[in-house]
Order: C-alpha cells, then sequence, then structure tokens
DNA sequence: CGCCTGTCTTGACGTCTGTCGAATCAAACG
DNA sequence: CGTTTGATTCGACAGACGTCAAGACAGGCG
C-alpha cells in the first residue's frame, strides 16, 4: 500500500482550508452550521453563542466562506449558512490518509 | 441521528492543531513525515525539499511538535520525526462527522 | 582536545490576524 | 419616505506569524 506524499501545489491549495478552521471561533461557528437541523442556520441564532461582538462573528463567516467550507444567502431580513461538502470532505480523507493505522 | 455541535471547550483545544495544518509548508512536511517508508524521516531529508531556510523548517517543525501532531528524537547527529496518530485521527474524525452526507 | 556538520534558538523584521467601535448597506414596517 | 433591525464593511490597533541571518548546542571525528 502506496502512501505519496503531497506536492507543493496541493499543499498550497489545502493548507488555507485548514488554516481557516485553525480558529476556535471559526471551528464552533462550522460545527454550529453543520449540526443545524434544517441543514442551515441564520446569522442572528449565531451571533448571541459567542463573547464576540457581530462584526467579528461577521468577519469569521466571511474567512469560513472564503475558504470555501461554508455558503450564504440572504432570505429577506435574515442570511442563512450552510454547509459545503466538497473541501471538507477533501481534508477529512486526506487526514484519514497521513494517519498511520 | 443527532449531530450536535462542538463545545467552546472543545473548540479551544481543537484549533490549534488545525491551525498547525494550515500552513503550506507545514502541511507538506507532515505529508512527507506520514509517508516516510520507516515510518520516520530524518530532518536532513525533509529541509532540501523546500526553498525556505533550515531554520525556518525547524521552526515549523516545533510548530507541528507543539501542536501532538508529530514526535522527534535525536539519534547521534540526525534527528528523526515521525507522526503521532492521535489528534490526528480526532481531526479526521471531526470532519468526517461535521460533513453532511 | 579542536574542528566540522547537522540542528535548534535568538533577535529582528515586515506582514497578516482577530478584535472592536463607528459607519454603511438591505430589507421590512410604520 | 424615515426609522428600526439585522448583517456587513471600514479604520484602527495590539498581538501573533513566517522568514532570515547570526549565533549557540550537540555529536562525531581527526
Amino acid at each position: 500500500m502506496v502512501r505519496h506524499s503531497l506536492t507543493a501545489q496541493a499543499a498550497v491549495t489545502l493548507a488555507p482550508a485548514f488554516k481557516a478552521l485553525g480558529d476556535p471561533v471559526r471551528l464552533q461557528l462550522l460545527s454550529m452550521i453543520a449540526s443545524a437541523p434544517e441543514g442551515e442556520i441564520c446569522v442572528c441564532d449565531l451571533t448571541p453563542a459567542f463573547e464576540v461582538s457581530a462584526p467579528t462573528i461577521s468577519y469569521h463567516l466571511r474567512t469560513l466562506r472564503e475558504a470555501g467550507l461554508v455558503d450564504a444567502d440572504r432570505r429577506g431580513t435574515w442570511v442563512y449558512y450552510r454547509i459545503r461538502p466538497g473541501v471538507m470532505r477533501q481534508l477529512a480523507t486526506l487526514l484519514a490518509v497521513e494517519t498511520p493505522a
């Protein structure tokens, strides 16, 4: 069973996604979005769960968006976030492959 | 099937490990260590694979060490690094759980 | 012992990050 | 319309990060 290592280019592509997960607030945000019953959740339900200000939450959500981990759309007054599974699956697979049995 | 979200404390604990993976050089270092044929690899084999200086590689290796992702020991002149599977498995599992089917 | 080679630490530097308050934009509602 | 409420953007700031050159440390070998 061959385990070949990442190319430099693959590392450059994947690292920003891990980086986006590398902040406690973002990790918890992602987790809340992922476990939302309807598959999506309103920012108004996310913000009060944290000690930080609303602009800060907005900044973290944008970071997750730009990393390709979540997607958002506005419906009327509220903005809803949902998981975008593609990149997250890549990360999970990579970690599983790199981890020795 | 219940998917409950991370506690703040779990997020604080896990985020640093993701953060450590959030740099292209570190990600590739980890990958090279993980795919080393003998399960471990000498720093002298890692350093020449990158464009950055040896101190920079040393700094990144320490970061991976402090994140609990790798372990090192010196044998004579050379220092060998190997994967420490525990935390990596946690990360992989977390990502798999958070990713919708 | 004294030197050489491999690795790590230190000091310094520019840049990026996380945070906030204030200002702005978007949409509903009088 | 003007106002209110939710969400984002802007401007600013302290702190952390990634990088390197220079120095320190550790082990082998004359």
